[in-house]
DNA sequence: GTTTACCTGGTACCATGGTACAGGCTTTAT
DNA sequence: ATAAAGCCTGTACCATGGTACCAGGTAAAC
């Protein structure tokens, strides 16, 4: 597979691509003899993994270091406790991630209460975040 | 209340504030009358729900949005769809926390079946997403 | 056989979200 | 009254995560 190749499978451009070896998010490919990229299937993986880390708030650089855990040579408890920390973080950030879906639920519904009046007047985001929490 | 009080209860420090200050996040505070900044406690409110709502994946332009949603004389209707999308978005990124955290929680069961055998050997993460998310 | 699409490395640029001075005034503590 | 702590504006710097361009080589399609 070529570079046009998994562009199309992952939707990451040429750029990004390369942007992502470079920092040892995907493996250095083999070349054709004329030095064209040439992937292997596995990259796919690694990539959809990198988009949904992402997406779950993890940067680069920790989506490399767990890509690589098995490459790193680290010790079996070192590695599950890295996982465990990670764990711990997400569950902070779905906390968080409720939260905000509660304030801004309780906002539509203050909004449809006043059926299409301007905000100033009835519909406000509520900020006090602690009394939102509960 | 002053710069020191709210670095004291929000954990932002100085540097951070008049950022936040400059981006829209807070309001120009009113001064004293040798210029000290004189904050009310209305910003503790507004500097939570920016933790918060980073900590849920938003960016400061976003959130600045949401929170001046109220002085911005959008129509209740628009109003409410914003947030009705960013809702959306909110359920999304849930998905991917909970695709993360299985991939970890794969990891760290793996990990402890081996009994503290070398990574290498028998844990290693799934990046195969398609899998997981079953 | 040439046009067109695709690839190469290299470098420069961009926005976001801060962080770190520098140089100078104000307030508080001793 | 003088030092230390705190605040002011302004500018410069930093890392992260890309994006864009350049000059040129390659491959496929017509």
């Amino acid at each position: 597979m070529q570079t046009k190749d998994i562009t199309k499978l992952t939707g990451l451009d040429r750029e990004t691509l390369r942007f992502y070896e470079k920092k040892g998010i995907i493996a250095m490919p083999n070349r054709t003899s004329s030095g064209y990229r040439e992937y292997s299937e596995e990259v796919i993986d690694r990539i959809n993994f990198t988009l949904m880390a992402k997406e779950a708030g993890f940067t680069l650089s920790e989506i490399k270091e767990l890509l690589n855990l098995k490459e790193s040579g680290v010790s079996c408890k070192t590695g599950r406790d890295m996982a465990l920390a990670k764990i711990t973080e997400l569950d902070e950030r779905m906390k968080a991630l409720r939260s905000m879906k509660k304030v801004l639920r309780k906002f539509v519904s203050d909004c449809e209460e006043t059926g299409g009046a301007n905000l100033k007047k009835q519909c406000h985001l509520s900020f006090d975040v602690k009394k939102m929490a509960k």
